[in-house]
DNA sequence: TTCATATGTAAATATCTTGTTACTTATGGG
DNA sequence: CCCATAAGTAACAAGATATTTACATATGAA
């Protein structure tokens, strides 16, 4: 089957022709490069960078590789892209939070439920960055857009520990990256390892009440952590 | 040119002739199978089940494509074989812990300590679950062996949280499980994700002094989370 | 309209990769 | 010793795979 009838199930004529004949695609660059990334991504997030194949993810974008190579240069250069684009989102959303005119340990309760969420709905995340770290970092180490993106990082983090100090519902000598860390990791090591982790206990970690069981001891383990 | 011709170049007869002869190996299974196990551990954890290369093995093990084939049936299968290893050798480092005698706290600091230096000084430890947890568990969700190993797993942590409890260094209601996790948590993900870390961070997570600060800071964590 | 160029398609290429096959050699039991 | 068999080697086959090339078509400016 041509590429151009693969696409004749899900479209039909505009006038001119009667029989089912190739609709070439209108022009739209943006739409194209976007359909790639977004296919790049899942592609990549499934199979890791050196187990997604070229091919595939120019199929589920309905693009051609030759456009992956025309817009991204090549394989590695559409990983990189895909992964500043995932921190970014992730970024994003961190800054929508909004946190600085809650109460220290609301603010930070709602923080951490925040965190597991999104590694909850953005599963690709954590994969991605897992194959990023399987590549020793390479391919951010020289990524201006993830410098850029990850500038003052942990200044939210830092604020409400200050504050909650001042109010003396924290306690004092918190090393804010520590906790940033610390935060992340509670939610996204279990979610990253939850399949040989589900083998090991003998239990479905993804089952929703195990689930909210996880949330609320990683509330209440960060609250721990950080009260006076 | 025959098979038999094509290995000439580089060597000659044994005994009868008098320059540099082969060496032929000395047949010895046992040997041959230990070292591609140990050279396809290595490879699989540097480069993922995906990334590994079962030439790479063979050579890096000084043996043959066809006695992985031979040995262990295909590069899945070496790679079940691999992680099973991996899960026993952790869980036997456990065993030989013996914190049955020591004060709770004490013991609970010990085997936050013991968690953390293990993954340090085995590195592939980390990089083969992550493999594994990318291919959703597929090679462990049927392996007896590992069912095996990991059978009450959770039992020495139960019994150290049964023991503060009762004599009041530990509050109640701990779920053992969930401890559990997190203590694996705080240090699997720190290292695991030490590349990207390092960059979004700005600093070297790796630096001695910092993984000091890391283990220092998740003793303290796991205490505060189980302290009365 | 005309034409340069941005966008898109199909196929080729050169290299890799897993798994197999045909063959050689060491080992140990009879 | 003799020889069946376990252990080991090199080359091959079939199919993937990343990237390139040759070509086609839509678009918009002149």
């Amino acid at each position: 089957m041509t590429q151009a009838e693969s696409r004749e199930g899900t479209d039909s004529l505009p006038g001119t022709s009667p029989e089912a004949t190739r609709i070439p695609r209108k022009r739209d660059a943006e739409a194209t490069q976007k359909r790639i990334l977004s296919s790049a991504k899942h592609e990549f997030a499934m199979s890791g960078l050196g187990g997604a194949r070229v091919d595939v993810i120019a199929e589920k974008a309905e693009a051609n590789k030759r456009m992956i190579y025309h817009y991204f240069g090549s394989k590695e250069a559409l990983f990189t892209k895909v992964l500043e684009e995932a921190y970014g989102d992730l970024y994003e959303a961190e800054r929508k939070l909004k946190l600085d005119h809650l109460e220290p340990k609301v603010a930070l309760e709602r923080f951490v439920r925040f965190t597991w969420n999104y590694y909850l709905e953005n599963p690709d995340f954590i994969t991605l960055v897992n194959s990023e770290n399987l590549h020793k970092g390479v391919h951010l180490e020289s990524s201006d857009v993830l410098k850029s993106v990850s500038k003052n990082r942990l200044h939210m983090l830092e604020n409400l520990l200050v504050r909650g100090q001042k109010s003396g519902v924290f306690r004092s000598g918190i090393d804010a990256m520590q906790l940033h860390i610390s935060i992340a990791a509670l939610g996204y090591y279990y979610l990253t390892n939850r399949y040989t982790g589900s083998i090991v206990f003998r239990c479905d970690l993804m089952a929703p009440e195990m689930l909210k069981k996880r949330i609320e001891f990683n509330v209440d383990s960060i609250i721990r952590i950080v009260s006076a």
